[in-house]
DNA sequence: ACCAAAACTTGTCATATGGCAAGAACTGCT
DNA sequence: AGCAGTTCTTGCCATATGACAAGTTTTGGT
């Protein structure tokens, strides 16, 4: 059992889930403590790593290689996200991404059997996990309209609203082709919103 | 109880996801046959509708309206797909898009209550329902690197490869928004193609 | 503190796609 | 069959963004 001040960040987590204190303490040790330094890589393309993390401390990115060869940022994670293959997770399928530590991390870690049996026996476990996929489908929903209806300039402001310490954090061609653009272009979106 | 016949495209739904017949006898039940006629709306923007379809025929299309007043197709149904608002199935929170019938359809309905009883009761069922949510996070996917990675003619290729029938069922300022791309782009494209 | 590498900016020019408007082909209704 | 409305195509020009390359600034390791 780990000590409470580990347990802090986990039970803030799965704070306001409904779970109560007999369920926290059924769910809590089936977590894992795992640090990832800068540039480890939590997942590579081709795996299959039947486990998922919650992030306690640092930046997170996945990014897939194009056909020519361009490094595509897919999704950008900090503190309190969950990264997650689903169809690695759930469908054994070898992961189509690579995610990377940005910086050092703290994550908490749980494998499939464990979520698995959770997910089968609380109740509540279920309610929060299935919410915490619906919420994923629902963010990715958000950026793809926002990739085909938005100007590259309203994407990054959105962004910047939505996420300012993942924009202060993450280095700009990274972000760049977060937001479907080259680095060069929001190097100059950046300058014009500077010069507004 | 339905008859067999009605039954027919239901047990093709849940064949091969190990469900037993004992629990298709629980399941069944439970999804009502519904039609709508072409122009119909399964859901509009702002509504919260508890339910979803598995569409037996027909073609269904789900658009938004961006900030300039721009119909968007976001997503487009044929038969043997799963219809469903996820957000508002499950946070219900208001639809942000119409779903729209595009032809006569004949579709079978579950309601949030019956679904949460089986999903909590029925092991099998709870893994091919969150078989099909994360199917779906994985077609959003695909389509959101392809909207980043690839130009418009290698986005109408591959959905031409994939959902054929869809490209040849449904109208092509349809087909070009969820694309990303405008009727006229898609109509040079197709000319593009056709003289190669 | 210094150097190399990485990150970021900026210039020039190229290109994919959009906006608009006119025409052609198709569709559905009576 | 005929007309109206919709869908699709095409031409012209505008524009957002990309490609490449050079320069500048920042970062990180020793």
């Amino acid at each position: 059992m780990k000590d409470s001040i580990e347990q802090h960040f986990l039970n803030k987590v799965f704070a306001s889930s409904g779970i109560t204190q007999e369920e926290l303490m059924r769910i809590i040790p089936r977590y894992k403590k795992v640090t990832f330094e800068k540039n480890d890589y939590l997942l590579k393309e081709g795996e299959v790593e039947k486990k998922y993390w919650f992030i306690e401390s640092g930046f997170v990115r996945s990014y897939i290689i194009d056909t020519e060869g361009n490094d595509i940022t897919f999704n950008l994670y900090a503190s309190g996200d969950v990264v997650i293959d689903y169809p690695s997770m759930f469908f054994f399928a070898p992961t189509r991404e690579n995610i990377q530590a940005l910086t050092d991390c703290i994550c908490w870690e749980i494998n499939f059997e464990s979520f698995q049996e959770l997910f089968n026996t609380v109740l509540n476990y279920r309610e929060q996990q299935r919410g915490l996929l619906v919420g994923s489908y629902f963010a990715l929903k958000e950026h793809s309209i926002s990739l085909i209806a938005d100007q590259a300039k309203d994407r990054y402001l959105r962004l910047l609203k939505m996420k300012p310490h993942i924009v202060q954090n993450v280095s700009l061609k990274h972000i760049a082709t977060f937001l479907g653009i080259t680095d060069t272009s929001l190097s100059r979106i950046r300058k014009e919103i500077a010069n507004e």
